[in-house]
DNA sequence: AAGACGAAAGTGGTTGA
DNA sequence: TCAACAACTTTCGTCTT
């Protein structure tokens, strides 16, 4: 870390007794207990997990939770004058708490950036939880957005739409995509800003994903609309083959997927209407419609055998 | 009445000169 | 940089179940 060098004593107390506590992820003064540096953990193992070789590096320090804007590893210090047994402490007792609250709340949200945090996580663990999202996948979203605040992306653009952009991306790198519609729908954000935030983080931060397919979705969107899965398998099955054809090239894979259940699920008398289709899938009925006509012939499929 | 249909015009992103 | 282009959406009147 760029300050290893540059702390060699406490800045309070002019003590050169300074502990690393690696454990902990700090930096501790001996002589007056003030926490230096927080977060110190080991960045010369610094990995970038958004390009594919670097996916099977290890990671290293202190677990870390960085849905919490200062990652959980501050400490609290109360703001009563009295030690862990209520009494109350002496007068250079009190001065030197004094000083290490002074010290920790600069610490911890000293600049507009620690605050822009706070709020952002917040923000993002409430809209994961409207969205389904594993926690697992918003810790992954969290990461993404500190590197898109360390990026200074957010200037300009509003802070619960790079939240967004992130959740969404944080899906993708998973491999679990959601369909932008969807999430814009849930978010109550419009579908144009919310694409465009992501595209432009994705730009600035290098993240390049894997083109989608549609059997990323089939799974999610049979049950969302509480088909069997006998319905999800020949979707999928009939997705190889269009695959197979090359039908799929040029088709959003949202618009195949859902013409693909819509047929599929036709065919083994568990019928959804496009309508249904279309709210979970976030493409509209005429796109299923044009779809699954197209499909249908080319599989051979008469619809009309399964009205 | 609900669902499906398809024509026609509009939108935003990609591509290629 | 810009226009052409393909995919998809919006809107809406009509047909089918």
């Amino acid at each position: 870390m760029e300050n290893k060098e540059s702390i060699v004593k406490c800045p309070e107390c002019s003590s050169r007794d300074l502990e690393t506590d690696i454990s902990r992820g700090e930096i501790v003064c001996n002589g007056c207990g003030l926490v230096i540096e927080e977060n110190v953990i080991d960045q010369s193992a610094e990995w970038n997990m958004y390009s594919a070789e670097d996916e099977k590096k290890a990671r290293v320090g202190a677990p870390v939770n960085m849905l919490i804007h200062d990652k959980g590893l501050s400490t609290d210090i109360d703001w009563q004058n009295k030690d862990y047994s209520g009494k109350s402490l002496s007068i250079t007792n009190r001065s030197q708490l004094h000083r290490m609250r002074k010290w920790q709340t600069r610490a911890r949200s000293s600049n507009s950036r620690e605050r822009n945090l706070q709020n952002a996580m917040q923000e993002m663990s409430s809209m994961g939880a409207r969205l389904d999202i594993p926690k697992s996948i918003q810790t992954e979203a969290a990461v993404l957005y500190r590197k898109a605040l360390e990026a200074n992306i957010i200037r300009g653009r509003s802070i619960p739409g790079v939240a967004a952009a992130c959740l969404y991306i944080a899906c993708e790198l998973a491999r679990v995509p959601r369909p932008i519609a969807d999430v814009a729908n849930r978010l109550r954000m419009s579908k144009k800003e919310i694409g465009r935030t992501i595209r432009q983080v994705k730009l600035k931060l290098r993240i390049r994903t894997a083109p989608k397919e549609a059997s990323q979705f089939i799974g999610q969107f049979c049950s969302k609309l509480q088909l069997k899965a006998e319905v999800e398998s020949s979707a999928i099955s009939m997705f190889d083959k269009v695959k197979a054809m090359e039908l799929d090239s040029g088709r959003g894979p949202t618009g195949l997927a859902a013409a693909l259940i819509y047929i599929a699920a036709l065919m083994a008398g568990q019928r959804r209407t496009q309508r249904d289709i279309a709210d979970v899938s976030g493409v509209t009925e005429v796109t299923i419609r044009n779809r699954y006509k197209e499909l249908a012939s080319a599989l051979d499929i008469n619809m009309e055998d399964y009205m």
